[in-house]
DNA sequence: TAAAAATTTAACTTTGAGTTAACGCAACGA
DNA sequence: TCGTTGCGTTAACTCAAAGTTAAATTTTTA
């Protein structure tokens, strides 16, 4: 579906490292690592991990210093930053938070909590941030839930209208020929009749508004807000 | 967990058993007892211990495969392990987190250092031992203890069908398509029928309610509170 | 090891999405 | 005015996908 999750390792003690890098290439991350915090903002700007897992106390600069440097960089926003800290330093967390921090792993590092705290993350970045919701006009399309809502009352769409709409709605006001359309959603190779277009054409109009959809004869169809 | 923890010791060596049971009862634990991997995995299911320690090396069944065994038992997800393993026996220490371990400890044992290992590894566990109980509209869902709650009653899934409602109400609304499905709860390797996962799901929506479950034809299911 | 439970498969039915066919209608040019 | 062209509409048909059982198989449990 997507590539590798790409995760940044920084610690200074290459044991912890090596126990790090073993784990999560196991359930098949793509690691990068650092062992100090100047070099995690290098390699994290190259690489733009999805996660950065970080210990608290490094040399050259330490972890709250380079998660503050990480989160005032542009493409980074987004990133995942996770401390690794020994237990009851609450200081640090409170003081790790402040510094934009997303979690804690507390030390010794247990592999199993580890791998499923990534993935809840990792679960949770992904569905807030890819939120597959576009206005346009009078309706919304939610890709992820294959439905429409139309008035605040959501539509279920068969997969070729949803499909067709898709399209249609992926550039607003573009015409689409026929010609256009049966080759992305049917295929070069499957031979269907030019009325079924039409029949979904329809059925979408009767769902979603006639005024959505423009016919240009002799072309196509266009999209409309 | 008031009650005295119960930790299990596993080891063909008599001796060392009996070390670690005159320990362990001396600092207040509850003490099993088992010579092999088979009869730990026995002793476990019964007496659901909060930690085991296991040799890596003995007969019948290694900790290793043991370790395996009891990582895919339902009420034992959350059980610590903890290998014994002779010092530099580095290739036991990757291979045995591959299995699950939680943590090691290395012969010869030193009493006092096992105890107060122990006694952090307790901490840890019982801190993060967050009620993993989700609520989903008319359900809640008991990640722990592999149960569901409707109307007041637990129900009791199977694995598959649990790890199947798990993946659909990760993210409610979503839709997830039958491949995506199968490469999650069967694998990518594994090849089952395409009719193996409408049984599970007739099971799901018979035992908590058709209308939580939808079809979207041709492109999968979705879970909907 | 036998019995029970869980899982998968197989065989069959049902459903509804997708397609087609047939006809209607409007626009346009000769 | 007609004939032609192109799209709209409806209803009927088709077939792939999902539902349903029960039986076969595997796994777990006692």
């Amino acid at each position: 579906m997507q590539a590798k999750p790409k995760i940044l390792c920084v610690d200074d003690e290459r044991d912890i490292l090596d126990l790090l890098v073993f784990n999560l290439e196991k359930e098949d991350f793509e690691v990068f690592t650092a062992s100090n915090g100047k070099e995690a903002v290098e390699v994290a700007k190259k690489t733009t991990p999805d996660l950065i897992i970080m210990d608290v106390m490094m040399p050259e600069m330490d972890g709250m210093e380079a998660c503050r440097v990480i989160r005032e960089t542009p493409g980074l926003k987004n990133t995942l930053i996770t401390f690794l800290t020994a237990r009851n330093e609450d200081y640090s967390q409170i003081a790790g938070f402040e510094a934009g921090a997303d979690d804690y792993i507390a030390k010794p590092i247990r592999p199993r909590l580890l791998i499923s705290k990534i993935r809840a993350m990792m679960r949770r970045n992904t569905a807030s941030e890819v939120t597959e919701q576009v206005s346009l006009g009078p309706i919304q399309i939610d890709k992820e839930k294959y439905l429409v809502i139309k008035d605040g009352e959501s539509i279920q769409l068969p997969k070729k209208e949803f499909e067709l709409l898709l399209l249609l709605s992926s550039a607003p006001g573009r015409v689409f020929t026929r010609e256009n359309i049966l080759n992305t959603i049917w295929g070069n190779d499957v031979i269907v009749g030019d009325r079924t277009i039409d029949v979904h054409i329809r059925k979408l109009r009767e769902k979603l508004g006639d005024d959505l959809f423009k016919t240009i004869k002799g072309v196509g169809y266009k999209f409309e807000a």
